[in-house]
RNA sequence: GGAGAGGUGGCUGAGUGGCCGAAAGCGGCGGUCUUGAAAACCGUUGAGGGUUUGUCCCCUCCGUGGGUUCGAAUCCCACCCUCUCCGCCA
């Protein structure tokens, strides 16, 4: 959530914010709500005032033994007309948070200009697009040829957008699983961690997904009101949902595997195909939480372990900073990971590292204790994928396919694959 | 699923209608003492918001949401969570 505070000291500046992120904001019924607010909370304290006073008064008097007929005879109405100043104050503080909640973050002054994925920009770019002496096959083909890799049999069993796994394969989605979290909490300093796998609506607001996006999400039937998480950034960050942490505890660094479950809601006819679109999904993903003066310095350390899994598995990737159009809701700068996929000739996206200021921190009231004002305030959140498994697993099989339409696997995998060379 | 107990400040824990934002202890911070440290002693120490910039005043918060009352941590209702026992069960 934003800062109100910005809105009040400079509109202009604020709605200019907004612009970049193609909402135009309606600063006369701001100002309006502000103006309302301000006059109605101040009314209400003053009739809280003076109830608790007359109360008081009361209280003291009766102490006394003295007659409180006539104290009670004062105090008249005042329970009413209180009751209604409260009421509408909470109408008009409702009203503001439904706005505030519904507003992005801020973007970030070094994101570029523009609407679309296309106006994003490549920063950095690492390996040589694979180049074979053969027609490379894309993942679709070599996992049918493989028998390994079923969409047919898992719409049966359930619908469109879901795979079935088996054999060598499925061992090697989890063998990537495995690295990716080695790597992280050995080398990277990340604190492994299991979490749940439905989630609270609260914590859905306090990252971002809820009240805005809730069509991509999976909600259960029954009372609970819990949904499927859509990511693992959302059980995690809201690990420190309504907490004040020792400075000296920071940063806190967390990686947690889990599945994914999207609806996908509006992205009917993009990648109907194969494997880089399901509704679950397993990812790595890596949380920081961090003191604010060191949040771009994690966002650029965050994204490099990201890209570290790549490196060591040999697969060719390139970095791009999203353009304004492309930046989620959340994220003041986000930095996407696309690899190199053979089968379609193109790079995709892989990972996605994003900086959320305290955009995330503000709706969860995640704060840490600043010794030199000695005062709790916001934290600054980090993460991304460390990476998107099922990508990783398309991207490892059209990247080290034979020209049998078998599958090498990548040196660093083999311990995790009972050493074995080939599928 | 059934029966019972309980949710209070960073922690432990008192508080059954007004003098309670809340005892006491621990912890934290500052100081005295000390060559230094410990101990001891003294002081201090919740969060959010409004108004204002007059650092004076005011408001809200004792699981959450309602209600009763002039007045609620305290009484009533609903819900959530934790613990114990029984049942069922990976």
């Amino acid at each position: 959530m934003l800062d109100i505070n910005l809105f009040r000291a400079d509109l202009d500046a604020a709605t200019e914010q907004l612009k970049r992120r193609g909402i135009n904001f309606d600063g006369e019924h701001f100002s309006e709500l502000e103006s309302q607010r301000k006059t109605i909370q101040v009314r209400t304290q003053a009739l809280q005032a003076e109830r608790n006073s007359r109360s008081k008064g009361i209280g003291q008097a009766k102490a006394k033994g003295e007659d409180i007929a006539p104290l009670l005879a004062e105090v008249g109405n005042l329970g009413e007309q209180l009751k209604a100043a409260e009421e509408e104050l909470q109408g008009v503080q409702a009203e503001l948070s439904a706005i505030f909640m519904e507003l992005p973050n801020f973007l970030h002054e070094a994101v570029p200009e523009g609407k679309s994925e296309d106006d994003n920009v490549e920063i950095r770019s690492w390996g040589k697009p694979t180049t074979f002496d053969f027609d490379p096959r894309d993942h679709i083909e070599l996992g049918a040829q493989l028998e390994q890799m079923d969409f047919d049999i898992a719409s049966k069993i359930t619908g469109s957008r879901f795979v079935t796994l088996s054999g060598p394969l499925a061992r090697l989605q989890r063998a990537l699983t495995q690295f990716m979290l080695d790597l992280h909490s050995e080398e990277h300093g990340y604190r492994e961690t299991y979490v749940p796998f439905m989630v609270n609506s609260e914590s859905l607001k306090g990252t971002g997904q809820l009240p805005k996006f809730e069509d991509d999400l999976f909600k259960l039937s029954g009372d609970s009101g819990y949904y499927l998480i859509p990511t693992a950034e959302v059980p995690v960050t809201n690990i420190v949902r309504d907490t004040i942490i020792d400075a000296n505890k920071l940063p806190l660094k967390f990686v947690a595997h889990t599945p994914c479950f999207r609806s996908e809601a509006g992205s009917y006819g993009k990648d109907v195909r194969g494997m880089v679109r399901q509704h679950q999904f397993e990812k790595v993903e890596l949380v920081q939480i961090v003191r604010p003066d060191e949040a771009e310095e994690a966002h650029e350390s965050l994204t490099n372990n990201a890209e570290m899994v790549l490196q060591k598995l040999g697969l060719p990737y390139r970095a791009v900073v999203l353009c304004a159009g492309d930046t989620g809701f959340s994220a003041t700068k986000t930095y996407d990971i696309e690899v190199w996929l053979p089968g379609q000739q193109k790079f995709r996206e892989i990972s996605s590292c994003s900086h959320f200021g305290n955009f995330q921190a503000r709706r969860l009231k995640a704060r840490w204790r600043n010794p030199e004002t000695g005062k709790p305030e916001l934290v600054h959140t980090v993460n991304g994928s460390g990476l998107a498994v099922g990508r990783t697993l398309i991207a490892v099989m059209e990247n080290y396919q034979t020209e049998e339409g078998r599958i090498r696997i990548p040196d660093v995998l083999k311990p995790y694959m009972g050493n074995r060379e080939i599928i």
